[in-house]
DNA sequence: CCGTATCCTTGATGATACTG
DNA sequence: CAGTATCATCAAGGATACGG
């Protein structure tokens, strides 16, 4: 890896500015506007291992409210990560299971779970550590 | 890849369950809480290409207020993503550069860069679909 | 079972002014 | 320059009740 360039503490990825709006834009926001919400990242954890009924999400997600279960899987839904299947039983049935698009985002939530594993040992020290010298702060 | 298992769409990650309480944290809420936010990947991804002083961040990340880049970096600074240098001079410096596990994230926010670039035409045209077929709806 | 419709609370963010 | 201190706002989420 080269060091050439100054100041980079270890080996970075090489990113793209992203802040700029006139810059191309690098979509980072995108991702995480889509899954950066409370529960999204959860139902897809939970779909990656089969079609789910409605039910079975509430169930399986803990503390999720019959609202944001909705909104959540409509919103996947409308994005093409999840498809909405319904039975015309009664009463209603209805599934939910990943698209193509929606199984690649696991390998992603993956990376994601991976990294936190790795490392959040290390980040639970440095915050132990910064409370500890800076009692009187309310960053949380 | 085996598809032995009934409903998976396509090839999607292993992924342990996530959203029981009793069960062992699968650490995805944990990284989303941190990087999740509005700023915080953008300020990695600036400091990714080296050191930069406060203005210089504000500066280089549209919109941010003067106040939110002071939460971000403090955030950053006490999970030990970033390192905070004061140098004593008048008026006051300071820069901040990613540690080594803060450059070990942008790993992670390349592939999450990746995934949206990868991915976004296919999902503006399904929400496109979708707003199509539900005129009605209020999802956004 | 699978939602929708309301109402309400709170945290995240923004705007602005001031300081070592 | 690099912040801190306040106040205002707004959208995400939660609680609850009702309906096909």
């Amino acid at each position: 890896m080269s060091l050439t360039h100054t100041g980079v503490t270890t080996g970075a990825a090489e990113l793209e500015p992203c802040g700029q709006p006139d810059h191309p834009d690098c979509g980072i926001r995108d991702v995480l506007d889509r899954v950066g919400d409370k529960w999204s990242v959860l139902v897809v954890v939970e779909l990656a291992n089969g079609p789910r009924r409605f039910r079975e999400l509430q169930r399986a997600i803990d503390g999720i409210s019959q609202r944001m279960l909705t909104l959540t899987v409509r919103r996947l839904e409308r994005d093409g990560l999840a498809l909405r299947t319904v039975y015309p039983t009664v009463p209603a049935q209805v599934d939910y299971r990943l698209t193509e698009t929606g199984a690649s985002l696991t390998h992603l939530v993956k990376a994601l779970a991976d990294w936190s594993l790795e490392h959040r040992a290390d980040i639970a020290r440095s915050r132990e550590s910064y409370d500890n010298d800076h009692p009187e702060n309310e960053i949380r």
